[in-house]
RNA sequence: GGAGAGAUGGCCGAGUGGUCGAAGGCGCUUGCCUGCUAAGCAAGUGUGGAGGUAACUCCACCGAGGGUUCGAAUCCCUCUCUCUCCGCCA
């Protein structure tokens, strides 16, 4: 949710915005016109309310006095006011709505800092690590090596659940296990606090984390109950403390939270259609933050180093790349991916993305803290994936894999695994 | 799933139609007092919105949303959540 007090003050800033993210600005416009008009009819009716007080205060005195023939003037006048009332504050209501439901579909401001770009051609990477491994055989896909050992089937999936589940036996299910503590006993020793969340949040929920009311094709729903299967446990996280005062030196409150996710993956047909990569329910380990306006840009680089460490502690080569203006997500102020190198797509693929949301999921669910002067302001909301471990188990697989199909078990996992070799 | 009780400020708790944004207590802040601490005394102590350079003024908020009324914390309806008992259950 936008500023709106900013809004009035500085309109360009929003244009701007926009434009930066390659988008119209009508909606700009039609904000101002219905805040101008709603503020015209929210002074009406306060000066009428303000009126009818002193009026009702006057009957409850007469009354009291036991004037009752001067009290029932009064009251005659009075409800001449409220009829009046009645009928602003209804028109006021009506564009105090139509304006907050267009405000809602306004994305976060980038942060001057994002590249300026049209859309995801125009990222920009900024660092890497690692070196991809040089295979002196034919790497196979991991859809190949999964079903080859008989721990992957993509066929059960399809027969229990439809197209985009997969089922897993034995060792790669239990690779997906370790993964998953792996990464929860690497973030919790580095300050994160682990939290168990709901996997099916209500509607008022989803829609401060910013999913709704926008993008409610992605989300799989509970109808009968009106509950949404969370796309990711960034909803749950960044919804904790909905409502909530926070103490200043509570700050930065650090999350991490290992769920499914469920994604209906509309308009994504005949993308990534083969494998584990694109799912409509997948694991992921979750970080999130709340920080402090002044530092959250910080709090950023180090969330997405702190994402960035499991995929070294596993050798996984990667990069990170900044989303430019015209590909943020909508919350977003600012994003890096980090994409991890697969053999199979001969190149990097997405396998975290970390964003700050500023203050834009913190208005939207009402997420204050106190700070020492005594003020009150929003927190800046900070998620990163830590990381998506299907695409972990899948970079596993792919650049761990052996001439005769086997796989290694990268030497952090072995604790885990209780074993070198997946065969 | 059935029956009942409840939700008031940072906390406890009064308040069943009228000068109630809300008694009283606790806590907190400031000042006074005091070798120190404690006690005592005094004042202050919510959030959001609109207007104003500002001092300040006005409006709203007693779980949420509607309704009745000239007027609602108080009456009515719906919803959410909490607690107790019964049933069922991993």
């Amino acid at each position: 949710m936008i500023d709106l007090k900013l809004l009035r003050k500085q309109p360009e800033i929003f244009y701007e915005s926009l434009k930066k993210r390659n988008q119209t600005t009508e909606i700009i416009d039609q904000i101002i016109a219905l805040d101008k008009e709603w503020r015209s009819y929210l002074n009406q009716v306060n000066n009428l309310k303000s009126k009818r007080n002193e009026l009702s205060k006057n009957v409850a005195r007469l009354k009291a006095e036991g004037k009752s023939e001067q009290a029932d003037e009064l009251i005659t006048q009075s409800k001449t006011v409220g009829d009046e009332i009645a009928d602003l504050e209804a028109k006021q209501n009506e564009l105090e709505a139509q304006m907050l439901s267009l405000a809602l579909y306004v994305p976060n401001t980038p942060h001057e800092s994002v590249p300026i770009g049209k859309d995801e051609t125009e990222n920009v990477e900024i660092r890497r690590w690692g070196e991809p491994r040089k295979f002196d055989f034919e790497p196979k896909p991991h859809w190949d090596l999964g079903t080859d050992l008989g721990m992957l089937d993509f066929d059960k999936g399809s027969k229990l659940s439809g197209s985009r589940f997969t089922v897993m036996f034995g060792q790669i299910a239990k690779l997906e296990r370790s993964i998953a503590q792996f990464m929860l006993d690497v973030h919790t020793s580095n300050g994160y606090t682990e939290v168990n969340v709901p996997h099916l949040v209500k509607r008022e929920t989803i829609t401060a984390t910013g999913q709704l009311p926008k993008f409610s094709e992605e989300l799989y729903t509970c109808e009968r109950d009106d509950l949404f299967l969370i796309p990711t446990a960034e909803v749950s996280l960044a919804a904790l403390h909905i409502g909530d005062v926070l103490d200043e030196d509570m700050l930065p409150l650090k999350y991490t939270a290992f769920t499914p996710c469920y994604r209906r993956e509309a308009g994504s047909y005949g993308k990534d259609v083969r494998g584990l990569i694109r799912q409509h329910q997948f694991e992921k380990v979750e970080l999130v933050w709340y920080a402090k306006p002044d530092n959250s840009f910080d709090a950023l680089e180090q969330l997405t180093h702190d994402a960035e460490k499991i995929l070294q502690l596993l050798g996984l080569p990667y990069r990170v790349i900044t989303l430019c203006t015209g590909d943020i997500g909508f919350a977003a102020a600012k994003t890096y991916d980090i994409e991890v190198w697969l053999p199979s797509y001969n190149g990097y693929k997405e396998i975290s993305s970390c964003s700050n949301d500023t203050d834009f999921q913190a208005r939207r669910g009402n997420i204050r803290y106190r700070a020492k002067d005594g003020k009150m302001n929003y927190v800046h909301t900070l998620n990163g994936s830590g990381l998506a471990i299907g695409r972990t188990l899948v970079a596993i697989m792919e650049n761990y894999q052996n001439p005769d199909g086997s796989i290694t078990v990268p030497e952090v996992l072995r604790p885990y695994m209780k074993t070198e070799v997946i065969k």
